[in-house]
DNA sequence: AATATAGCGTGTATTTTTTACACTAAGCGA
DNA sequence: TCGCTTAGTGTAAAAAATACACGCTATATT
């Protein structure tokens, strides 16, 4: 701290590891690499700072300009910041996550051109990325994994209307883990943090479940306590 | 990450927020600055990092050189970039914590006189201290706080051979509210992860109390199944 | 030697939470 | 109307958490 120059300039990235739950499978925002080095490659949406912005701000405007994706909240969990992780030098970077919903198709279309496209892929299904995006992917995963265990995130990826079986499946396929369908669903009614709809699902082809939404009202009032969902 | 210069160097520094427990107390470890800016301010021991070493390493030696500890294990858990957090210009800097054992009365001796000192301050009685470095001390705390809730990094704190009050207390100190003698107790045994030994406490003017080591390899065989202090 | 003192060490009953487990009901499509 | 597919439901048993009070023992004091 003590021997700064007077004035300087901070060079360091931010990197956005955004998870989506389409068609019953987690997934992670990519995009292509248009620029060296790692071009062609995929890598996560992340970019440097500017001087005169937030890192908040940062990743949001990064994470729109590489994803066309705008106003994402996003949570920081981890800073890398390893010798060897940039060819031309070290670099630190400052990961966030989000977790979001995916209404129908939302439209990725990168603003800039450092990025040839943005994807959605597969959490099962990852390929190698740029840098170390593989091992910031990864403590990401186990983020939001831990995490869902005592807070109610899940909803953030759902859309706004659900089905107690989608809710179920998005906790089974994050934990990776099979639950009990009744013990799920008393538990989850016990938190007293939904609120049932008078609506239906639509369009399937076997008996409709209700649908329900989450009660954010109710969720603040509950907030110290911690929840817990991993135990089963 | 594109627009990078070929070659450069990263500017940011680390800080340390160590914890250690004494006389009932939980003390923070803190250094009286000896440069401007803040000069004769508390601080949290952090210095910048260098271009060559990883930042693991820096926050070791870092530690070393302002207070004279040596070897400390310590975790990152969060980094903090405000615009405005340092008076010549951004710097990032990346926070680390650990829970030490103090043995007797740990030499405190700074290395460099970027420190004028270092010494233990009882966490309830905090000054003011340099930077924003009451903000990083405050998340360091509320993170072991819930961390101790699920996790037995209290044993870092006791010395070797402790009694169960001891362990008890620090609980207590941590948590911030009273738990119950036996309740406690029969909880923290059935984890099974504290050896009996065949000694005692000494020199003290009532009946002795009995003293327990931490079974690492007993812990290490738990270790999936997360422990929970907190619920009490 | 007797007594005072301070913290040690222990058990049980109750409540709450977690787990295991399987069938009928409803809606759609053929 | 039949067949298929998922929705929706309850109970009993086990485990974990909580509330709660007193005799014991080592030392210090007289």
């Amino acid at each position: 701290m003590e021997n700064l120059p007077l004035q300087f300039e901070s060079i360091f990235s931010v990197d956005c590891v955004i998870f989506g739950f389409d068609e019953g499978e987690l997934k992670m925002l990519l995009i292509e690499r248009n620029q060296d080095p790692f071009k062609g490659w995929f890598a996560l949406p992340g970019n440097l700072v500017d001087n005169k912005e937030s890192i908040e701000e940062a990743a949001e405007r990064i994470l729109y300009e590489l994803t066309g994706l705008k106003g994402i909240f996003m949570e920081q969990y981890h800073t890398f910041g390893e010798l060897g992780r940039h060819p031309h030098g070290r670099v630190l970077t400052v990961a966030y996550y989000a977790m979001i919903r995916l209404n129908g198709q939302k439209e990725l279309k990168p603003i800039t051109n450092y990025a040839r496209q943005a994807v959605w892929v597969n959490v099962k299904e990852m390929p190698e990325l740029a840098f170390d995006h593989s091992k910031i992917f990864k403590k990401g995963f186990d983020k939001i994994r831990n995490k869902i265990s005592y807070q109610p995130i899940a909803f953030e990826l759902l859309p706004e209307k659900f089905t107690l079986t989608q809710l179920q499946s998005l906790y089974e396929v994050i934990l990776n883990k099979k639950l009990d369908k009744r013990n799920f669903r008393k538990k989850m009614l016990a938190y007293d943090i939904l609120k049932e709809l008078d609506e239906k699902q639509k369009g399937v082809s076997y008996r409709a479940a209700k649908l329900y939404k989450f009660d954010k009202r109710k969720y603040a009032k509950h907030f110290n306590k911690e929840l817990s969902f991993a135990k089963e």
